[in-house]
DNA sequence: CGTTGCCTTGACCCGTATCAATGCATGTGG
DNA sequence: CCACATGCATTGATACGGGTCAAGGCAACG
């Protein structure tokens, strides 16, 4: 359990005004003036893969926001197999639920290195009364997270195994694709607890793509499709 | 299509302040004070089993609190298979999506007969800028919007048949019980849309609980159910 | 008394879980 | 530099849960 995240502080925010995402992040309509309001400080902390940004039962305290890679948010049933619930992108907020008081809802773990900033609480509670514009973004947030939420529910884990599969696929060409047009594929068991299936079922699927030539598999655990053929596959009813 | 659905108007709030259910609506925490704010007219309006408060494709208008009865979020699979996403009870909030822009997320569906008070769009907007009390019950909603998309995702998308049943009888249990210690039993159909199971499954799982009397039916599609006795049913792994 | 809507039950088959072995890459220590 | 361990992916054989198709059953209702 080494405690080996780099974290970068500064007291206030000053770096948040000049921030490189900042279009995407939480305080992208902030004003000059709001900036003042935030007298708790910030930090850069970052993740490596397989680290936890939090766990159900850590003290409320920070959300994050996800400045680059991928973190799943993870529950366990009763018998202690985990579900990814959702994944979290560039511009997502961790950690959203303590805002309104209560515990974590989630392990959240890193499925890539991730950077994030690491926000108090307190700095969301207070910031969000003195200005709408943050209050604006947070609802947004909260909208988004519940659309994504619904959308895994009815795409991600009903219908056939494939479909299921092709679906993610989909959804991760289409929402984590970088610049080379190929995404990071998780591992199969990572795949498995996101569409509910056994890493066996997982991998017999993607290398039947594979063998079809939908998928093709880069270094680095990287991944490209056919996002037509793809598409194709799961018309059949 | 026949528009019958009961409506009663009146202009302003009048009425919202002395609300029976007022403890556990949207407006719950308001001071007299505002809701002299409240232009617009508040409608209560009542809805039978089968109707719709909106679709999918609705204009964007209101809001509903949802009074008594139970309402169930639809959304479709691309081959048009109906999957209910969430159910609402009294006190929840239907529509919550539309304060921040953009159009209905689900068909909404009376599960049962459903009594609402159907508030403008607007109303919401600006009250919520006006005062902290509304917003603060807003983002309690958002939350518990969210917990309960995860909690359907983990407990009732997942493992066995059976235990996806059981975990809704549970559910339904715990949430929508009356005075007498029973529930209002959804037909099968829906059941299956909620855990997604053919109609079938759902039937022959329902009916060999009843014959271990761990289920009892009541007249009125209302039930009775052996809380221990089902849930020791799921530690079985 | 027939119709309608929903529930139940049966027979059969397919899809996915399960159990088990092997392959393949990466890393580590001798 | 090789030998072995480790972690993950793949593949196969088999069992079984749940889907599918089809046929009643039962209650409410006109």
């Amino acid at each position: 359990m080494k405690q080996d995240k780099i974290e970068t502080a500064w007291s206030g925010a000053e770096k948040c005004e000049t921030c490189g995402i900042r279009h995407l992040a939480l305080f992208a309509d902030l004003e000059h003036e709001d900036f003042v309001h935030i007298h708790n400080p910030i930090h850069e902390v970052v993740f490596k893969h397989g680290e936890a940004l939090y766990h159900l039962e850590s003290a409320a305290e920070h959300v994050y926001t996800v400045r680059s890679g991928l973190v799943k948010l993870v529950q366990y049933l009763p018998d202690g197999t985990p579900r990814i619930v959702r994944i979290l992108r560039p511009g997502d907020l961790a950690g959203i639920e303590i805002t309104t008081g209560g515990n974590y809802q989630h392990d959240a773990i890193a499925l890539t290195p991730v950077e994030t900033c690491q926000i108090p609480m307190t700095v969301i509670n207070t910031l969000s009364e003195e200005t709408p514009r943050l209050h604006r973004q947070l609802l947004e947030r909260w909208k988004n997270a519940l659309i994504t939420a619904d959308s895994w529910l009815t795409q991600l884990s009903t219908g056939t195994a494939r479909n299921r599969v092709i679906n993610l696929l989909l959804w991760l060409d289409a929402n984590t694709t970088q610049a080379d047009g190929s995404f990071t594929l998780p591992v199969r068991e990572d795949i498995g607890a996101m569409v509910a299936l056994t890493t066996e079922t997982v991998s017999r699927i993607v290398a039947e793509l594979r063998r079809s030539d939908i998928v093709s598999m880069l270094p680095g655990q990287r991944a490209r499709i056919d996002r037509d053929e793809l598409a194709l596959l799961i018309e059949e009813e």
